[in-house]
DNA sequence: GTCTATAGCAAGATAGAC
DNA sequence: GTCTATCTTGCTATAGAC
């Protein structure tokens, strides 16, 4: 759990919670509010107690998502990022969206959303490149990893378990962490064909799973 | 238009043109059959003469639109590779979902589907992937492109019109154009960073607008 | 705050006339 | 092949009891 187990969650955000984790694993427009609140030990009734509409709802759960996404790459080394990067781009969280980064899951659902729910979309995203522009050297660097991240997980979650997932996701990190350890200026090398194995770690930098709680 | 003025296009052609706009611009899922019928200018009850269900849909679409998409990357030289790369990656392919790629905006939705579609998407997209191959040198060079774009492009349509999208774009596009020009066996520069201009030209390389027809 | 019940509408799919 | 009409189900949202 993410926080102290003597915190008792409110109803808000344990409907905040799970739905949301069900909204990343069915889609959030193709989810209807009762199955929404179901997930959460309550009825469809009860819902706009809580939120105005559907829709607010969305706004809320892309806020509080991303501001997750954001703790996860918030490190102190650049071998922790590098592991957090080997999480993300890992069959773990390509097969959990429960668990998983909101931006593979709802970001075609934000494009068609209002533009409440857009701005705080962009605020939260505006805020996880800057942090990681931080380790990156730049905004520059930092929205390709991004991009490049999103589309692979996006990508490999309509592949089927396979050979090709695998060298989608293994070249993708190779390439992100290669990006990364490039000095300022320049561009980073592909590093050599990746086989099954990983990206070479400067250090043994253990691999901590991406999927949150 | 893609083929001759003179071709009179089947119904099930037709169908699969303007579902297919539609199922871009709005999501498939979130689309009844009575709304892609009628972009076709039929009513709902014709359709299951073309298709024995709406999953079926979805399989020939998936299918159609990554053939479209093989073919916009099925080019000579490098420099319209690059075109072709400033095309995707350009303001007016976010802003044109309709006519663009298929997979920012239907890869969520196969990621849900059934087997059936999910290995024709498969299938489809390694086509893609191996052609580009071809030009980048292998398929470890060719997925971290390929999955940099869809994600771009992902991320800027939930993204508002502003300087953020605009930032996302041009720096993945100097990216994705810096790793394809660089020399096999290592890795791409960034390219300096990318102020409003666009990754220096070795040839003028004339944009060409990626949306097709 | 949460429930049940329901209004009002749209979904996927089928039937039968033409 | 295409239409209209319909079956059944699910949707967002509201009303009113507790």
């Amino acid at each position: 759990m993410r926080y102290p187990a003597s915190h008792k969650t409110t109803t808000r955000e344990r409907i905040l919670d799970e739905a949301g984790q069900l909204a990343k694993e069915r889609g959030f427009a193709t989810t209807g509010v009762d199955a929404l609140m179901a997930a959460a030990g309550l009825t469809a009734g009860a819902f706009y107690a809580h939120f105005a509409s559907k829709s607010e709802l969305l706004s809320a759960l892309v806020e509080r998502e991303l501001k997750r996404s954001q703790r996860m790459f918030a490190v102190d080394s650049d071998a922790a990022l590098e592991a957090a990067i080997g999480a993300y781009l890992s069959p773990q969280h390509v097969e959990r969206p429960r668990k998983g980064c909101p931006l593979p899951t709802l970001s075609s659902e934000v494009a068609r959303a209002d533009d409440t729910v857009r701005s705080t979309y962009a605020r939260g995203l505006a805020e996880v490149v800057q942090q990681l522009a931080q380790r990156a050297g730049s905004e520059e660097k930092a929205w390709p990893m991004v991009a490049q991240a999103v589309g692979a997980v996006t990508l490999a979650r309509a592949l089927p378990a396979g050979r090709a997932r695998k060298t989608l996701l293994d070249s993708v990190r190779d390439q992100v962490i290669a990006a990364l350890r490039q000095p300022e200026g320049e561009t980073a090398p592909p590093t050599s064909p990746s086989r099954p194995g990983r990206a070479s770690p400067r250090k043994p930098s253990r691999l901590r799973s991406h999927p949150n709680s």
